[in-house]
DNA sequence: GCAAACCGAATGAATATTCAATTAACAAAC
DNA sequence: GTTTGTTAATTGAATATTCATTCGGTTTGC
């Protein structure tokens, strides 16, 4: 899966970089194949049409996503602290490839997504989900569905990332960690409060 | 502003109401023709072109978000009473008109975003960040840059505007309730701790 | 009567996709 | 080591479709 053919790789990578640029309309296939170094053709001989070479992209940035969850969580260290990593990694993944973010915020309001919801729960999604569920099951996390927890945890990290790249204000990294600070307060179970 | 010509206003509203249901892409001047009940060519007596028709729409869209904020705001009330006001109007707008929510965020992460960007601030984010200003300098919220406040405001407000209409999971009064009182907790400043 | 609103077929440019032909990859046979 | 055969990869011009936009003419409002 990591290595796929090099012709393949590069089209799937134009596309990204061309719907960043361009948007999601207004990236057609003859500029993707320019971009990739192929000719158009040769991209139907990989993907069997525009609509799936999109969907197939997602994919595959879907699962870079995951081996960087699974890459940041040592499961050794104190719950808190693997929460703070969890929150880092994401987002600096998010803020090292904007057009990745961009990409999936434009695919996930499209159609496409559709399709997807209807095929059930994706890894990723169920990976973050076990993971709170444990934080409240250990009584690190408040009591409460984990459903909402990550609600949270992803909705700051998307509109933190969002805004480190592409707001007028420049966020530095004490400014990420009062970020993830104020979520974790909120969602750490109240010991003395 | 708010009597805009009906046939004006039928264009817009069916332009919406596709994006919503076809994408970005995929919503043809013919098809917002025939839902908007008008001939193709009177689109182009209201709007120069398909890209400032969906400029506009945005415009229009953006005032009634404004209007939905200004009216949810009771000066007399405590401060915690109109945070909480803030964001059930805000999350209520958007479960409540779930196409005005999908086409912010394709608009938002589009191209079209760029031009508004570099028009400067809006008077919604405006809003939002004086809100939370004020909030801060009150002493009721952490002394913390507003701006990274108004991330997890929003951050929070729209993850669980998609959650609770696209998700396979349903959220219900009393999780909106928790969801809220999380962000509070988070951000409001630690008197007893 | 006049100006603005409106119509919708016609136009022309853009573009996703196809396909017949060419080239590379590579293994087996000699 | 060369030939040969076979399959997969690649090309890019041609096709057919789609779609934004135009414009000459018609209707409506005043």
């Amino acid at each position: 899966m990591e290595n796929l053919a090099d012709k393949k790789k590069a089209i799937l990578e134009s596309t990204l970089e061309l719907i960043k640029e361009n948007g999601f309309h207004g990236t057609p296939m003859s500029l993707v194949a320019k971009q990739a170094g192929v000719a158009a053709g040769t991209i139907y001989h990989y993907f069997d049409s525009k609509d799936t070479l999109i969907c197939q992209l997602f994919q595959y940035l879907r699962n870079q996503l995951l081996a960087v969850v699974r890459n940041s969580d040592v499961p050794g260290k104190p719950y808190q602290e693997r929460f703070y990593d969890l929150w880092k990694s994401l987002c600096s993944f998010y803020t090292g490839n904007p057009n990745v973010l961009v990409f999936f915020e434009q695919f996930i309001n499209s159609p496409y997504n559709k399709k997807r919801l209807e095929a059930g729960p994706d890894p990723f999604h169920q990976l973050i989900f076990s993971f709170l569920e444990e934080g409240v099951e250990s009584g690190y996390l408040r009591p409460v569905n984990p459903e909402i927890l990550g609600v949270l945890l992803h909705g700051s990290i998307v509109s933190t990332a969002k805004t480190y790249k592409f707001g007028n204000v420049q966020l530095g990294e004490a400014d990420l960690e009062q970020i993830r600070q104020i979520l974790w307060d909120g969602m750490a179970a109240k010991k003395n409060c």
